[in-house]
DNA sequence: TAGTGGTCTAGACCACGTT
DNA sequence: ACGTGGTCTAGACCACTAT
């Protein structure tokens, strides 16, 4: 006969008991973010039950983004501090007066810092060249880069650009120098005026909670911008996949 | 002694093993979306392996968003058919002419029906307080309705409307017939015309995958709308969430 | 009744990180 | 060496769905 607790009429599994317990914990407060949760044995120990479902319950938590585990270390309570992102800048001012958001705690904003590769020329995937306009396969300017906040990353980034229009600027090197890709495109004339964000959410893939540093089973955002000039031309299509924990998107717009 | 696979150098976790092999099926097309996938004891036949580390490669491949599970039932390869949310609408004809998205897979807009509770007269929690800048507490009327397409709900809302402005109209009513919400209030002298979107992903909680029929572990889009008539009063405010595996969200703007 | 997923046990060994 | 998470076994019983 195995020691199993008796199940009384319609009661939840142990292990969601326990995350429960370990989510008010955490909701209240009194396990703070950062810091570690009881461990599979203590929790075994705790609760008489057996580590596999003392490790389903944190496992569960992890699976809801409240926990991240370590190897060799613990679980620990995920932090949440959100970077406000508003693509639409020069509206939000204009409609909003800069004030009033949701979600308005932590808005003081940390510095992101951008570490690019070395630009390269190469081939475009369908998607991109469909959206550049330009044959599959059409050899364009790839310029990838990471983003950190605090030193950990937090967003990476891949743009496209049509070679046409980037041929012999600062583009193609590392430093795109003061303002960055867009004031070198609108000194080459072609200044991006229209944009398109299209954005999911989706779970990271292994390379990429393993590039972002989530656990597995994170949520991540996926943002593809395309940025044409005023003639309407497409001259870069940015892919964006951003750690979904730590952003908020902001978007402003009129009727 | 336990019958263990000898460990080669470096190899890979068997349900990670079992995971990819089914991961490549389902890429593949061999497993098509809505079709069952091999169970558990199935697995653990054809691998030579325990059932729970069967258990465990299909665990791992909800967890990614690619098979969802019914109880009883099996194991499903999740479908993935986008819905597109333009939220701009008016730009962005007026920018792209129609044309040219990425992910332009399914564009077929399957209607979208929406089931409303009856309206209430209810407290306005915090957040929506302040956005509304009116006292916390404050009674507003509160709106809230489950979208469906194809049957299944994919997208809940709540709206909240200061009292002040919806009084004796029939916003108060289930039906706010033709137009909806936004032509009432035009018609009440509070057109919206300035709106901010506040957009997050992250899991959904078990309410909420629940309400919207995903498997647990699946993300969601959680979405705040403020709407605000032409003199930058709030008008509204309106919390969705959003099963993230059915949208994309599409915004257009201007430098 | 049979097959499926969901929960659980009481152990075991491995890999990682710290002391 | 020790504590931690990560993987795994060989069973068991329960709950749900179908026949």
């Amino acid at each position: 006969m195995p020691g199993r607790t008796p199940p009384e009429h319609r009661e939840p599994p142990a292990y969601q008991r326990i995350a429960a317990e370990l989510r008010a914990l955490i909701l209240d407060g009194t396990l703070a973010p950062g810091q570690r949760v009881p461990s599979e044995t203590a929790l075994r120990d705790q609760h008489g039950v057996s580590k596999m479902t003392a490790r389903n319950a944190l496992l569960a938590l992890r699976e809801q983004g409240l926990l991240e585990s370590r190897h060799g270390k613990g679980f620990f309570v995920r932090s949440f501090k959100p970077i406000r992102r508003n693509a639409t800048k020069r509206l939000s001012r204009e409609l909003w007066g800069g004030g009033r958001s949701m979600w308005s705690v932590d808005v003081e904003n940390r510095p992101m810092v951008a570490v690019s590769e070395e630009p390269e020329e190469a081939p475009a995937p369908e998607a991109v060249a469909q959206a550049l306009g330009v044959e599959p396969g059409t050899r364009v300017c790839r310029r990838s880069r990471v983003y950190l906040v605090e030193d950990v990353p937090v967003m990476s980034a891949v743009s496209f650009l049509p070679m046409e229009v980037v041929a012999n600027s600062q583009i193609l090197q590392v430093d795109t120098g003061p303002g960055g890709i867009y004031a070198r495109l609108a000194e080459l004339g072609h200044a991006p005026t229209r944009f398109r964000e299209e954005l999911r959410a989706r779970m990271a893939s292994p390379e990429e909670s393993d590039l972002l540093g989530v656990g597995s089973g994170s949520p991540v955002i996926h943002v593809v911008r395309t940025a044409a000039d005023e003639t309407g031309r497409v001259v870069e299509v940015n892919e964006m996949v951003l750690d979904a924990s730590r952003f908020i998107m902001e978007y402003d717009f009129t009727s």
